[in-house]
DNA sequence: TTAGCGGGCGCG
DNA sequence: AAAGCGCGCCCGCTAA
C-alpha cells in the first residue's frame, strides 16, 4: 500500500520475532545516516513514551515495535552516526524516556528547512507539501482527532487492532519522508551561499549548509541536554503564594464590581470598553490594532489605566487585577502544573521558529519569567539549584549594543566600550559633551538629593539609551519624545546629536539597508539570512518596516549567533564531565547553569571564559558579561 | 467541545 | 499620516 507516495518502497515491519532483525540491526549499524521517527505515547517530553519507532535509508523504510530498540544500542551509542528527524529533540527525548541514548549527531530537518524558508510553516507534512507539492496525510488525518476522549496511545492501539497495515505504513513513511526532505535540503542548502564574518576562518562558513552542519548541528544537541536537565522549582514557594493571590484577586474583584455597581468580569475588554466609553464616556487614547478582520476598538491598556488613574478610581483598581491576575494565571498556576515528579520544569527551545535566529522558549515559556522589580512574589525565587548545587547566572552586557559598535566601526563607541565605560553613560558623554565622572556620580546619588545639572545627566543617559535601542529597533522621532517625555522636535535634535557623534553607525545602518534592498536578504554575522520581501515593497508603510527589519535583524540575530556558539563552545568543552555543570536555560543574553557546589566557583569562571570568546577570532570590541552564584535565579543575578 | 482570533502583557 | 525588533501565554469571545 503506497497511497502516500508511489514512489516509496514497501514498507518492512519487526518485531523480536522477525527473522530479519539481526540483518537490519548490523546494516543500520553500519549506515552513516538513518532517518528515524517515534509513534508516542503524547507530548509531554519528560514523560511520553514510544509505541512503535521507523527507520529509513537509502531505498528501504521500516517500522518496528519499542521491543526490539535495544537491539540497535550499538548504532544508538555511535557518536558519529547522524540520524536525521523531523523534530530531533522530541524524538530524542521520547526514547531517553525508554533508555535509550543517542550519542550520534541530531539532524533535524525543521532547523533545515528554517534556515532557507523562515517565513513558512516547517511541520513535517507541511514540509512535504512546500517542497514536493502533495499532501500527505498527519496524524489526525489518517488516525482521527485527538481528544480528551481518545488520547494519541488510544487512537494508536485502535488502529494496530483495526488496521495494522495502515498503521505500519503510516509510521514508515514519517521516517522515509523525512529522510527525502532532508536529501532535498541538503541540495539546497549547499547552493545557498552566504555572507559570514567567518568566511576564511576554522569555521569557514561559505553556504547555509555550512552554517546548519557546523553550528546548527551542534546546537540541537546542547539544547537538548538544556531541556533534558530541566530547571529545579520550589514548589512549595508556588504553593505557598497561591493562596495569598487567589484571595487578593478575589477581594479586588468584588470591590470593582462594587464600584461598577454591577457585576463584571475584569478579564473582558468588552466589559471594560462598555463601563469606560459607553457609560462614563472617558475619551480614548488610541485604537487596538484590528487584525485580520480590521475591527478596531478603543483600548483599555495599561498606558491607558495608568492614564486615568488618578482620575477614575477603577483605573487604578484594574491596573492591580491586571498584574495580579497575570502573574497568578501565567506563572503560578501555570508553573505549578508542569512540574515533573523529580521537581522540575522542562521547557521547548524552540530552534526554528525566531526569524532572526534567536531562541523561543515555550511548554512553558521560561523566556518571559517577571523580573523582580516588576514583581511582588519574586518568582525568580522559586527556580532554585538542587541541594549540593550553585546556580550560575552570568548576562551579556549591552551586547546588542556592543554588536553595534563592532558592526559599525564606530570607533568613539568602541572607545567607550574598550574603556570598561557603562555604554548607556559613555554614549550620553560622547553624544551630549558630558563629563563620564559627572553622569556617573548623578547615577549613584540619591534620588531626592539631585541637583538639577545631575538631572540633566540622568536624562541624557536615558536618551542615549532609548536612541540607542530606537537604532536597533527602528525607532522613529515620535515614539522616542513619548519615551523620553519630551517634544517631537526635541527628540528630533537629539537623534541629530548621535548622528553627528557616531557617523559610522549613521553609516551601518544606511549600509544595512542598502544591502538587503539589493539582495533581498538580511545576513547574521555567521552568515544566517533573512528574507525581507518588505523591503521591495510598494507600500511605504511595508518598506520602512522592512528598513527597520534589515538593522535589526543583523544586530538581534548576531547577538543570537554569539549567545549560540557560547553554548555550543560549553557544551562540547567537557565542562559537564569535569565539573559536573548543567546547562539549564537561555534568556537571548544570559546563560544559566546548576553546579555542584565544590566546584562551582572554577566552573563559573570558565563559562564566562567561553561567553567571552564565542568565535574563532574576537570581535573589535571585548564581549562583556556579569553575573552570579546563588541558591535561586533571584540570588544569583 | 473545540478552534481561532483579538487584546493584552510578560521577557530580551 | 504614522512609523519599535523578536517571542509565547492567558483570557474572553465567537463560530463551527
Amino acid at each position: 500500500m503506497s497511497q502516500w507516495n508511489i514512489e516509496s518502497p514497501t514498507t518492512e515491519y519487526y518485531d523480536h520475532n522477525s527473522p530479519g532483525l539481526e540483518a537490519i540491526v548490523r546494516e543500520v549499524t553500519a549506515t552513516p545516516e538513518v532517518a528515524i521517527d517515534t509513534e508516542t505515547t503524547g507530548l509531554v517530553v519528560w514523560k511520553d513514551v514510544p509505541l512503535y519507532w521507523s527507520l529509513a535509508w537509502g531505498n528501504r523504510r521500516m517500522t518496528l515495535n519499542v521491543s526490539v530498540l535495544h537491539y540497535f544500542s550499538e548504532a544508538f551509542a555511535d557518536p558519529n552516526k547522524r540520524w536525521i528527524f523531523a523534530n530531533a529533540k522530541y524524538d530524542a527525548h521520547i526514547l531517553a524516556n525508554v533508555g535509550v541514548r543517542i550519542a550520534g549527531k541530531l539532524v533535524d530537518t525543521q532547523v533545515q528547512h528554517a534556515l532557507l524558508y523562515e517565513e513558512q510553516s516547517h511541520r513535517l507534512k507541511d514540509m512535504n507539501q512546500h517542497l514536493f507539492g502533495w499532501k500527505w496525510q498527519d496524524f489526525q488525518d489518517t488516525f482521527g482527532k485527538i481528544t480528551k476522549l481518545f488520547s494519541p496511545t488510544d487512537l494508536i492501539r485502535r488502529a494496530e487492532a483495526e488496521n495494522f497495515a495502515l498503521l505500519c505504513e503510516y509510521a514508515a513513511n514519517d521516517a522515509w519522508g523525512t529522510l527525502q526532505i532532508y536529501e532535498e535540503l541538503r541540495t539546497q542548502l549547499q547552493r545557498a551561499p552566504t555572507h559570514s564574518l567567518f568566511r576564511d576562518h576554522p569555521l569557514n562558513i561559505q553556504t547555509l549548509w555550512d552554517l546548519f552542519d557546523r553550528v546548527e548541528v551542534p546546537y540541537t544537541s546542547a539544547l537538548w541536554t538544556t531541556e533534558r536537565n530541566g530547571v529545579k522549582v520550589d514548589l512549595g514557594y508556588l504553593e505557598s503564594i497561591a493562596p495569598t493571590a487567589v484571595a487578593e484577586i478575589e477581594d479586588l474583584e468584588r470591590a470593582i464590581c462594587k464600584e461598577a455597581g454591577t457585576v463584571m468580569n475584569p478579564k473582558s475588554t468588552k466589559q471594560l470598553r462598555e463601563y469606560f466609553f459607553d457609560k462614563l464616556q472617558v475619551k480614548p487614547l488610541k485604537m487596538s490594532k484590528g487584525g485580520k478582520t480590521g475591527v478596531r476598538n478603543p483600548s483599555v491598556d495599561e498606558r491607558f489605566l495608568a492614564h486615568y488613574e488618578d482620575e477614575i478610581p477603577m483605573a487604578k483598581m484594574l491596573l492591580r487585577h491586571r498584574s495580579l491576575a497575570k502573574l497568578h494565571g501565567t506563572y503560578i498556576t501555570g508553573l505549578r502544573d508542569r512540574v515533573d515528579p523529580h521537581g522540575r520544569i522542562h521547557t521547548r527551545f524552540n530552534q526554528d521558529v525566531a526569524r532572526t535566529g534567536r531562541l523561543s522558549s515555550s511548554d512553558p515559556n521560561m523566556q518571559n519569567i517577571p523580573k523582580p522589580e516588576n514583581d511582588k512574589w519574586k518568582l525568580r525565587g522559586a527556580f532554585v539549584a538542587e541541594d549540593g548545587y550553585d546556580l550560575s547566572v552570568v548576562d551579556y552586557e549591552q551586547l546588542e549594543m556592543r554588536l553595534l559598535a563592532a558592526a559599525s566601526g564606530e570607533q568613539g563607541m568602541i572607545d567607550v566600550i574598550n574603556k570598561g565605560w557603562d555604554i548607556h553613560m559613555g554614549n550620553a558623554s560622547m553624544i551630549f559633551g558630558m563629563p563620564y565622572e559627572e553622569i556617573k556620580a548623578a547615577k549613584n546619588t540619591p534620588e531626592d538629593q539631585l541637583t538639577a545639572r545631575q538631572h540633566e545627566c540622568l536624562a541624557a543617559r536615558a536618551a542615549a539609551k532609548n536612541i540607542g535601542f530606537g537604532l536597533i529597533y527602528g525607532m522613529g522621532p515620535k515614539k522616542l519624545a513619548g519615551t523620553l517625555n519630551i517634544t517631537e522636535a526635541a527628540a528630533n535634535a537629539k537623534i541629530s546629536q548621535f548622528k553627528e557623534a557616531y557617523p559610522a553607525v549613521e553609516a551601518f545602518t544606511k549600509e544595512a539597508v542598502a544591502e538587503t534592498e539589493q539582495t533581498g536578504y538580511a545576513f547574521t554575522i555567521l552568515g544566517r539570512r533573512r528574507n525581507v520581501p518588505e523591503i521591495a515593497s510598494h507600500r511605504r508603510d511595508e518598506r520602512m518596516r522592512g528598513e527597520r527589519i534589515a538593522v535589526n535583524t543583523q544586530i538581534q540575530g548576531s547577538a543570537a549567533d554569539v549567545v549560540k556558539m557560547a553554548q555550543i563552545l560549553l557544551h562540547k568543552s567537557g565542562i559537564d564531565k569535569r565539573f559536573g555543570a548543567r546547562p539549564l536555560l537561555q534568556v537571548h543574553d544570559e546563560l544559566m547553569h546548576e553546579i555542584p557546589k565544590d566546584y562551582s566557583a572554577q566552573a563559573d569562571v570558565e563559562i564566562r571564559e567561553w561567553m567571552e570568546h564565542p568565535f574563532p577570532i574576537d570581535l573589535v570590541v571585548p564581549l562583556g558579561v556579569s553575573g552570579n552564584l546563588g541558591n535561586s535565579w533571584l540570588e544569583a543575578k
